[in-house]
Order: structure tokens, then sequence, then C-alpha cells
DNA sequence: CCATGAGCCTTC
DNA sequence: AAGGCTCATGGG
């Protein structure tokens, strides 16, 4: 028997593919167990080699774990597309999508307990015209569709009909909600109206319940999975729908290599399986608003016709000219919040900062006290009486002040851990904190929930997690109580940010019966993303698209962002000047790039980072100059030296 | 003479 | 990334 040579994608971290040998045929995309160096991988088949070098000395594959492939050819060219695109070796890419315990489980029979006579098919009665024009897109290949509708416009209705249709063609469903264990609800919602316990997918899940829906998925047992981000890889090859809600939601960057937007890979995918992919959000992207006005995607807007009620006015109380409560409240919020608490209805408050305070000043020499470790203001927190770093984690029991020594200081920048005492202080016992310091279980989010709920306090504040779709029909008022820190990042989505955030936060009051009422309070007024909050949707994104056009922004120019640090300041700053030199060079005159520089935070984990932007209208630049960066990097880098090339960034400090 | 540990090199 | 290798350092 002849000896064939594969190249093999494993999780690791040098490159691609390694070849190893084989007797046997080995189909592309079985899993296979290899020794690499001195230990033991899993990996896939790609295929078979297509040069072999005569002095290396091929080792043979150990055993083949599966009769027939597990992973699609469609699946391997999202794979190989995704490392392209972002610019990431196929074994990153693999170890930052597919859990090791996948790879090396044995393949289980899942019995998935769904008879197809118990899951309920029949359509809904409702003429709602969409149902009609969308439920075509199913079987009938690629489409992209983005789906704008405010909360309570009928949204999950239309993706629960949409995989009514899709499962009774005989396909299956990948629905990605971002931050899935938040937000239960949605799984037990869909679960009633489909008849059977849809099965849950994301990174935190055990070994073994993850195998079980990997497996119960990939056989066809099971006609739909929810999950997080992870959901899109689990593979299969008779997917024929795949949803994105909340489409806006930057949480689905991820940060880590490969740092894909999982909105973006979603479309890609379902461009390669010739399936449709819908996309739902009460404030789309600036990015999928623009992909619907010029074509790629089909728009469908949701008139409000499910709920009559518009929503609330949304105004503006400017903190320059207001009486101020303890540096947190103006008397203006504060008097709507006693007016609301005497008519006992309920009150939601949003300030996005966790913790006590966002910075403890030295009271004898003014210092801020900063990480070790990070060149970042340590937030302080009064419950366990320590301060923390948001970006290593490092927790300070005992601290003191780096110039004069001395342990006394001043709290300054309300968190909401602070916000709740001065609020018990104004209101008495009826607040409630919700923020994921709050919540470290689903059980104590669901307490909180109900507890506010059923009235048994008036007031909750928290960060964003209180503006997540939440209904609570005694909500008449929400107030944010600061939102300039978010405005004030240097960072080009500040503003869509900003605007999604108030009007998801301003969708929770009044939402029944009840008129609402929406406060915001800033120091910045005059900023134009107020101004746009009561307006039509669509003359926010019209404003926001033709600033981006005029600064070169996305999504005009992609954006590539290259990030080098190091543990020697000096290392990192020439290399990062070398590798910005050598890509000036290359570029062409429609390129445009920034820097490089310092990152806004130039210390992080005791390394000095560097900045270098690139924008160009043109995206097979991207690879070009992407591999300058790499390989330019691969000669110069010294030590624990590190290179980061973030394609689409969402990050910038 | 060997134990310890910091760089750096290789992994088909 | 991570194990393995090399070479410098140091105590007995
Ligand atoms: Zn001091
Ligand atoms: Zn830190």
């Amino acid at each position: 028997m002849s000896l064939n040579y594969y190249d093999l994608i494993l999780p690791v971290v040098p490159k691609g593919t390694f070849t190893y040998t084989s007797e046997h045929d080995i189909p592309v995309g079985s899993r296979v167990k290899v020794f690499f160096g001195s230990r033991i991988e899993h990996g896939i088949v790609k295929g078979k080699a297509d040069k072999i070098h005569p002095d290396i000395s091929y080792k043979n594959i150990n055993e083949v774990l599966d009769d027939k492939p597990v992973f699609p050819e469609k699946y391997l060219t999202m794979f190989n597309k995704m490392s392209n695109y972002y610019q990431t070796p196929l074994g990153i890419a693999m170890r930052g999508v597919l859990a090791k315990s996948i790879l090396s489980s044995e393949r289980l029979d899942v019995d998935c307990d769904i008879s197809d006579k118990s899951i309920l098919l029949s359509l809904s009665n409702d003429q709602h015209s969409v149902y009609a024009s969308l439920t075509k897109i199913i079987d009938s290949g690629f489409s992209a569709n983005l789906l704008h509708g405010i909360t309570g416009s009928g949204k999950t209705e239309i993706y629960i009909e949409l995989v009514k249709e899709c499962i009774k063609k005989g396909k299956q469903v990948i629905y990605i909600v971002p931050e899935i264990s938040l937000t239960p609800q949605i799984v037990q919602r869909l679960s009633e109206r489909l008849g059977f316990s849809v099965p849950v997918y994301h990174s935190k899940l055990s070994p073994k319940r993850k195998q079980k829906v990997f497996w119960g998925f990939n056989s066809g047992c099971y006609p739909l999975v929810i999950g997080a981000r992870s959901a899109l890889f689990i593979p299969s090859d008779n997917i024929g729908l795949i949803i994105v809600d909340e489409e806006h939601e930057s949480s689905f960057k991820q940060e880590e290599s490969p740092s894909y937007q999982l909105r973006d890979m979603a479309v890609m995918y379902a461009d390669i399986l010739n399936v449709p992919v819908v996309l739902g959000s009460a404030t789309p992207s600036v990015e999928s608003y623009f992909n619907a006005l010029n074509g790629k995607y089909r728009y469908l807007e949701l008139n409000k016709r499910f709920n009559e009620k518009q929503l609330p006015e949304i105004k503006i109380i400017d903190l320059k000219t207001s009486d101020i409560i303890d540096n947190l409240l103006s008397v203006k919020l504060y008097d709507k919040i006693f007016e609301k608490i005497k008519q006992n209805e309920q009150v939601l408050l949003l300030l996005n900062k966790k913790g006590y305070s966002k910075h403890l000043i030295c009271k004898k020499c003014g210092t801020t006290l900063q990480c070790l470790n990070c060149s970042i203001a340590l937030t302080y927190y009064k419950k366990g009486d320590y301060a923390k770093c948001s970006y290593c984690g490092e927790i300070y029991k005992f601290f003191k002040c780096s110039e004069c020594g001395e342990n006394d200081f001043l709290d300054f920048g309300h968190g909401t851990e602070k916000a709740v005492e001065i609020l018990r202080e104004l209101f008495g016992d009826t607040v409630i904190k919700l923020d994921t310091d709050s919540v470290t279980s689903h059980k104590k989010m669901q307490s909180i929930l109900n507890d506010f709920y059923s009235g048994k306090y008036n007031i909750m504040v928290g960060t964003q997690l209180i503006a997540k779709g939440f209904n609570f029909p005694e909500v008449t008022l929400v107030g944010v109580l600061n939102i300039d820190n978010l405005l004030s990042l240097p960072d080009f989505r500040a503003n869509e940010r900003a605007y999604q955030l108030l009007m998801q936060v301003a969708g929770r009051a009044g939402r029944f019966i009840k008129k609402g009422e929406v406060f915001i309070q800033t120091y910045n007024p005059e900023m134009p993303v107020f101004q746009l909050l009561n307006s039509d949707s669509e003359k926010f994104y019209m404003e926001e698209l033709s600033r981006r056009k005029e600064h070169d922004y996305p999504p005009f120019m992609r954006m590539v962002r290259i990030i080098i640090s190091d543990t020697k300041e000096d290392r990192a700053k020439k290399t990062m000047e070398t590798i910005s030199e050598k890509i000036n060079e290359a570029k062409s005159s429609e390129t445009k790039t920034l820097g490089p520089s310092p990152a806004p935070i130039f210390k992080i984990k005791n390394r000095y980072r560097y900045s270098f932007i690139i924008k160009t209208p043109n995206v097979s630049r991207i690879q070009v100059l992407g591999r300058i960066a790499r390989e330019n990097f691969e000669v110069l880098k010294k030590g624990n030296m590190q290179l980061k090339l973030d394609v689409d960034p969402y990050f910038f400090m």
C-alpha cells in the first residue's frame, strides 16, 4: 500500500498546517490523533499535502477518530476564509473556535428525545405581511436579511416562524444570541413554542454538556441549536438557516485571536452554505444598515403595528446648569423619582460603571491610584474594601499612594455600588442593583429580576445589563445617570454605541399601559447624538453615515489595527516604527494610515503597547499589508514581543 | 559536579 | 503555547 501525505489543521500556534503520513485513505474533514513534538494533539484533515519536502521527516498519523468526516468541506472553506480574512493562522483560528474537549471526544450517539410528530410546526395564523415575504427565503439559496424592529414589534415571532419553516423543509437552524447565559428566557420561549427542549451551546458549558449538544446537532438529531458565538462553529451538513439576534452587539466581536466579528462570519458562512441569514435588532449596527441601503442585505422594518405604543419622548438634563445631589442626581431627576415612588411605580437607572468609584485620589498629593501592571486607574469596591484593575484583574487589598506613601484616599467618579448607597440614603431600602458583580449566577440574576418584577423594590440601578430587554410593566421612568464617559472614548463607534444603549434603555419605559418618561443627564447636551434620539431612526443612521464618510471610517473604509506589545518599551516602539515604515512604503495612495503612536492604554499586563492603524477602501489590500506586517515582525521579534493584527477592530484603547 | 533558571528554538 | 535545549551562575 502506498503512503499518503495529509495536511492537518492542529490547534497549535506556530503555523497553519502540518503534514503527516498514513497508509490509509482518510477523507477530508476527519479528526485524527497525532504526536506533535513531545505531546499529543488532535486535529482535522484539511486535504492531501501539495508539497513534500525531502528533508522533513514526516510522522505518521496515530489514529483516525471518525469513520465518516465530522467537518464538511464547506465548513473547512469557511474556516480558511476566516483565517485569511482575519489574518490568523489556521491553528490559532481553530483553537479559538473549537473546544479541545470536542476535538478529542468520542462521537456520541445522542438521543435527543425529539420525535417529528411532537414538534409544533403549524404556522401562525397571523397575516403579518413580513411573514409572507420572509418565509420565502427558506430553501431559496443565500440571502442576508436585516430585520429592524423595536422590542415588542414581533421580531422573535418572525424568528419562530422561520425556524418552523426551515425544520419543515428538513433543515437545521443555528440561532445566535449575545450572552446566552444572561438571557435564559428566550430558550424557554422557543422550547414552548416549538414543542421540544431546545439545546443551548456556549463556551461555559461543561465538556460533557458541550459534547452532547455538539454531537446531537452534528448528527442532525437536534433541528435547532441556540447559543453564543461558538454555536456558529458546530459543524453539520444540513444547515438551512442562520439567525443572529441583537446583531448590533459589539460583544459579537471577539477580542482574542482569531478576532472575528460573529455577525460577519455568519453572513460569510451562510454565503458559503448557500442558505439565508437573518440579522435582527431594534438598533441595527451602522455597518448593517449601510449594507441594507446599498442592497447587500434585504431590509425589513417592522412597523409598530404590534404594539401601538410609541417610544416615550427622551428629555435631556444639562448637568452644567442643574443643582446636583451627591454628584449623582440632578434635582429634576430626583423630583421625578420621588414622584414615581409615591405612586408606587418603578424606576430604572443606568450607570455604566461597576464598583464604588472609578478612581481613588490621594488626599495628600492628588495622585490617582494606578495598577502596577497597567496604565489604568484602579476601580474601588467598597464591599470587600479592595481596588481592582479592570484590565488585568489584579486585586489590591492593601494599597498606598505610589508618590507619597499615604493611604488616605478620596473616591472620585461614581460606580453602581456608590449609586446604590446614595440612592438608599435618599429613598430608603427600595433600591436594588443589577450588574455583572451582583449577578454571579443565573439564579441570582433571576431572583433579582423577580424581586424587582414583583414590586419588592421601586428602583433598579445598574449597568447596561438593565437595557437587555426585560419587560417590567410598572417601570414608568428611565434615568441615565451618566453617559458622558462612553461618548468621550477615542472610538469612532462611540456615538453609535451611545445611541444604541440609550435607545435600548429608553425602550424599557412605559412599554405597557402606563405612560413612560426618559431622562438623560449629561454635561455635554450639545453633542449631536442627543438631538437625534427623538427623531426617526433613519435620520440618525444617515447623519452617522455621512460623518463616517467624511472622516474615512468604516463602512466606507476597511480598518486594520496593528498593536506591537512588549515588556521592553523601546523595543516595542522601534519594531512598530519599522513595520509602519514598511507599510507606508508599500501602500497605495487610497490607503491612509494613523500612527504609530503609544496606545491610549500604554501598558497592559506589564506590556507596553504601540498602535498603528490602516484604512483602505480595498479589501484585498488588507491581506497584502497584513502580510508585510507579519513578515517584518517575524524578522524583528525578540523575547516575548507580540504582534496583533486586528481586522475590523472594535477596541481602540 | 550537579541543580536551577532564564532565553531561545522547534514543533510536520 | 509549551516542552526541550543550552548556557551561565552558584553552592557544596
Ligand atoms: Zn499621595
Ligand atoms: Zn492591571
